[in-house]
DNA sequence: CACGATGTATCGTCATACGACGCATCGAGG
DNA sequence: CCTCGATGCGTCGTATGACGATACATCGTG
């Protein structure tokens, strides 16, 4: 198992087949939507974290075939361990930003 | 400039200096407290990532040096270019996290 | 006809993290 | 007395992972 935390690509891998089964090249785009162009997958980093993805077990292949769906496409499905992975890793973001916030709050020292 | 995402060892880095200045060692307990254990740096990250920080100007060398203090202590203070990118990765983060705890709220396909 | 979008995939390089090691001092415990 | 862990700095080699380039194929538009 991959240890936390989660490289940011990988991540938003997850996160874009936690609510929709998807093919690599909507994954590209879904992530580059939902975070507002903040992280742009190229395709050699995604075709990298699907195999490894596949590999751990964190997704699966699945055969979502719509009749007017491109022949290319492979879709691909969060699996449960996947899942929990993508929450422990939410999780851990929300800690590290609140703590983040309170430490950046806080009036920085005037030693020079 | 170093582009967002950050790298999760260097936010924290940058975090950890953003309250207090600290020399090298107490940045790595600092970040291991702060994150309950999840971010453990090892001297080879931690050195390397000073060198970067410095090279970009997000930290600086400061001289907190105190009467009862280990001569061997180098310190370091949060420039505000690096708090600026502290920030920016801190609502990065938040983002992410918003984002993905609404995908990972929804009902999972059932496709098989 | 050329180019951009859609689609999958691999390869080589570069950046980064990380463990191992080295050195030094101090205090506690066997 | 000797060893070991904590404190403190640092380097080096390796492994991992991101990423751009490239390849190939089809379709629609300018």
């Amino acid at each position: 198992m991959a240890e936390l935390p989660l490289t940011a690509p990988l991540f938003h891998v997850l996160v874009s087949l936690a609510d929709e089964d998807r093919h690599g090249y909507a994954i590209i785009k879904d992530v580059e939507d939902r975070t507002g162009g903040d992280v742009r997958l190229s395709t050699g980093t995604l075709y990298g974290i699907i195999k490894r993805l596949l590999a751990d077990g964190w997704i699966a292949e699945a055969r979502t075939r719509r009749s007017d769906d491109d022949e290319r496409r492979r879709y691909y499905r969060l699996t449960p361990a996947g899942r929990d992975a993508a929450l422990a890793e939410t999780s851990r973001l929300e800690r590290a930003a609140a703590q983040a916030r309170a430490a950046l709050r806080s009036r920085r020292p005037q030693t020079t």
